[in-house]
Formats: structure tokens, sequence, C-alpha cells
DNA sequence: CACTGGGTGTGTATGAATTACACAATGATA
DNA sequence: TATCATTGTGTAATTCATACACACCCAGTG
């Protein structure tokens, strides 16, 4: 027996003396790259099917603990920003899901009824180093608008983290997370565009924007494009806690 | 031994073959009397504290139906307004839990760690019969603002799901669900007013509730208060219901 | 090397929505 | 019948959101 099937026989069998059953803990982990929204997805090696980044809750752990260290083994990344959204719990979410070969008809943990918390995570993607678990053979940024059929219910998941990061943009400049430390007035447009998946008007979103006073504007350009060379813009750390402390409330 | 005791035994040593372990719901009761913003309240049995109505969830059960369960035993009510809105996952929610003196030194499923998923319920007041159930000797409506020290975190979710009932008022015409079939507007501004925890200016009030153009003015008034007699209303199912489906959008 | 195309930088005018505010009317109470 | 607290209603002021136009610039083109 290699290795890897020793591990996971063990995990299978006994993985409930580490974990709470039935809970279970998903994130969909966003990031903005060649201006659209990615979502990060894994892929399970016995199945070949594509899903969201998950684990299980140890018995000592939070639940936000357990997202933050799916997390950091996903993308290497500590101090993500991380919500909670809601708890996906019908009874039937896992049905068709396949018994592992490993087990033959003999019943695991795994294979009962969970229940799942699901975690939305924006990071910034050019710090993001996709790492597989040892359940998995790939892992890779999807763009939002072309993600496959996942397992279970996890097409639905993303979908109403979607819709949570929709509403967050009223209250959470949300490209602080995503954007990284530099960048252009239309870079930050587009990425509220592809969220929204509207267009928005140049000037008014410019105007909202400064108006919150948390941007700082940069003597610099960004140059090569082959047009006019747009400044660049950074968040005034300072400037964007005090604001965060009392509150935003800009309207998307 | 009591019959009662008999079953508390039972379900104390057996009850996770009927329930998911670990898993719990819990409900924030909202109702409105007397100018004030209510939470309907249990008293354990044992150990003579305050807790939230709560429940377990059946193997075979969504959670959804977990809470509306839950909310049909306490009032007596179907077709509640439900929504969930947070869980509370913290490992140590549940220090300090006594035992149940019948189990002696013996464990039980329900000593072991809780996730519990919270749900907030909008209920009209005088259409609630308070119901204890077996584990409780009471169950009382608390007004918001006095309510005792809860058992675990409940103090904590009952502050959340008023939180997310403030949130809520962006979006939902509250008092469909909380106030009897007629009403004042001073009624229903005080249903705001308490809600939210701050005046609001009676004018402006009226006139946007009025152009959600859900409302029907009935041509009588409320009298019997000592002053000028103000006109009732009532919501017009109809618009309201067409009014929802299409999305408010009022600012508070 | 002038020209062009497409994207950027900035300001203003319009309309909608929100806020602030005042006075007359009413019904019980004294 | 006078008083008091509360209701009914309208308008002005302000803020906010939206729509829109022209000058500028950079790279690539012929």
């Amino acid at each position: 027996m290699e290795p890897d099937s020793k591990k996971l026989r063990e995990f299978l069998l006994n993985g409930d003396r580490t974990f709470l059953p039935h809970i279970s803990v998903d994130c969909v982990i966003f990031g903005f790259h060649d201006n659209q929204l990615k979502v990060l997805l894994l892929k399970w090696k016995d199945w070949g099917t594509w899903c969201l980044p998950g684990g299980f809750v140890m018995r000592e752990e939070s639940l936000d603990d357990s997202a933050k260290r799916t997390l950091m083994e996903r993308t290497g990344l500590e101090n993500i920003f991380l919500r909670q959204f809601q708890v996906f719990g019908e009874p039937d979410r896992e049905r068709g899901k396949r018994p592992f070969k490993i087990m033959g008809s003999s019943k695991s943990w795994i294979m009962e009824r969970f229940i799942t918390v699901g975690y939305w995570a924006l990071v910034e993607f050019s710090k993001v180093t996709p790492r597989a678990d040892w359940l998995s053979e790939d892992c890779q940024w999807w763009d939002i608008h072309r993600i496959p059929k996942l397992i279970y219910d996890h097409n639905n998941i993303v979908t109403k983290a979607l819709e949570a990061l929709r509403l967050s943009l009223n209250d959470h400049p949300v490209g602080y997370n995503l954007l990284g430390e530099k960048f252009t007035m239309p870079e930050f447009q587009r990425l509220y565009e592809t969220i929204l998946d509207a267009p928005l008007d140049r000037r008014n979103f410019q105007k909202k924007m400064i108006a919150l006073d948390i941007l700082e504007k940069l003597p610099e350009r960004k140059t090569g494009g082959a047009h006019k060379a747009p400044f660049l813009y950074r968040f005034d750390k300072r400037k964007y806690e005090r604001a965060m402390k009392q509150g935003l409330k800009l309207g998307f």
C-alpha cells in the first residue's frame, strides 16, 4: 500500500477523532486578474471533478480558524480578508456522492450527511501560489463566468458567494484586498464592473471613490498601454482603516 | 422514574440516532407589543437560566425545516417569516455547560461541542401563545432592552440577530410580519424607531412609506387615545407581494 | 513625422431623493 | 370651554446621483 493510500484509509476510518463529523467549511476565494474575476478551484484525484477548496473543523478549532487554515493551505497567504456568508444544509446536498474505492462497501464518517459553512475571501491574485492538497491533483484559478460543473451544490455556493460579495460592495472598498499595491482608476473600475457585471460611468465612479477619501493619488503614471497613461493610486492605510471603522456607505 | 425523566434519559443517551450531533439551531423570535420590540425566551427546568428557543436537526431534515419546527412548537404559528443569519461556532461557546444530574458522570452527545445556526423570525405578537417545551418551565416575551443573562453565547446571538434585522429594514417592510392587520402610521413608525433605536421624522417616514405603494389607507380612525385619532392602514397584499418580488430599496 | 484611434483627465448641468421644518386640526381631559 | 399632546399635511433647502462633453495624451501607422 502506498503511503498516500495509507493516509487516506486512516483519514476515512478515524478522521472523526480529529474533526467534527457532519460539519465542513467551504471557501470561495476571489482573485482579480486580466480584468477578470477569478475563483480558486480544486480538482479531486479520485473523480476528476472540480470543487471548492474546503475542509473539516478540528474538534478544538473555531469555524473561522478552520476557514483560515484552508485559505492558508491553498494560497500560502495569511491575514486574508474572510467572511462567513451562509450555511448550506439541505439533507440531500451531497446526493450522488461517490464512494471511495479504497473503502469498498464499508462506511466512513465522510460519507454521511454534511452541513457546510460558506466563506468568501478576497486575495491579491499575484501573491497567490495555488497549491493542491493531498486529495487533489490540481488547484487553479477559474474565470467567474466559465466555472465548470462542480460537485454537490458547489455551483450554488459560488453563486451565493458572488451575491454576498456584491452586497459587500456597499460597505467595503473591495479593491483593498483584491488589487496590488498600486493601481489605476480604470483598473479599479473594471474590478467593480466585473463583480457587478454591469458598466459604470467612468467619471462618476472616480468621483465617488475620491470622495471616500481613502485613496492616495501618486505622481507616477502607468505607462506601456497604447493610450494616454493613467495615474496610479494606492490606498492610504491610515485613512482606509479610519473609514472602515466608522462604516462606509456607498451605493452600488 | 417519572415519564419525563425516562424521556430525558432516552434523549440524552440515544438522541443522536434521531438528530445530527454537534449541530443545533437557535431562533431569535421578534414580536412587537406596547411599542416595544420583544424577543421570545425559554427558561430551562434544570438550571433556571433563560435561553433562546432552539432545537436539533433531524437526520433527514433541512436546517430551515428544523428552524420552522422550533418556531411552530414555541409559537403555534406556521408560515413564519424566517431568515438564517449566522453560524456560531467557537469551540468554547458552550463552556460552562452544566451536566444533567440524571446522567451522573456518564457522557451524552448533548454535552459535546455544538455549532449552532442562528435564525431570526418575525411574528405577530397577538397571535402567539408562548409554549414551553418539555425541557423548559417557562416561555415568555422579553423586552429587547431588558434581556437577562442568557446561557452560552445567546446574548451575542440576540445582538447579531438585531443587527441582521436592522439591515433587513432596507429591503423588507418589516411591519407586514410584526403588526396586526390594521395599524396606524405612528405605530408603524414606532416599530421602526424601536428596531433602529433612533428617532425618525414623522412626516418623512410617512412620505417614504406611502411612496412604497404597498399600504391601503382605511377610512376608519383609531379612537381611544387621548389625542387626535389617527387613521388606520393595512397592507395591500397584492401590491405588497408585487413590490417584494421586484425588490425594495428603502434607506434606513 | 504628422496623423489617428482609443482611452484618460476633468467639470458642470440636471433631476431625483433626502432632509429639515411649521402650522392647523383633533379628541380626551380637566 | 380651554388645554395639551398628538396627528395631518406641504414646501423649501440641500444633498446625492446621473448624464453628458471636450481637451489631452500615448503608441502605432503610413
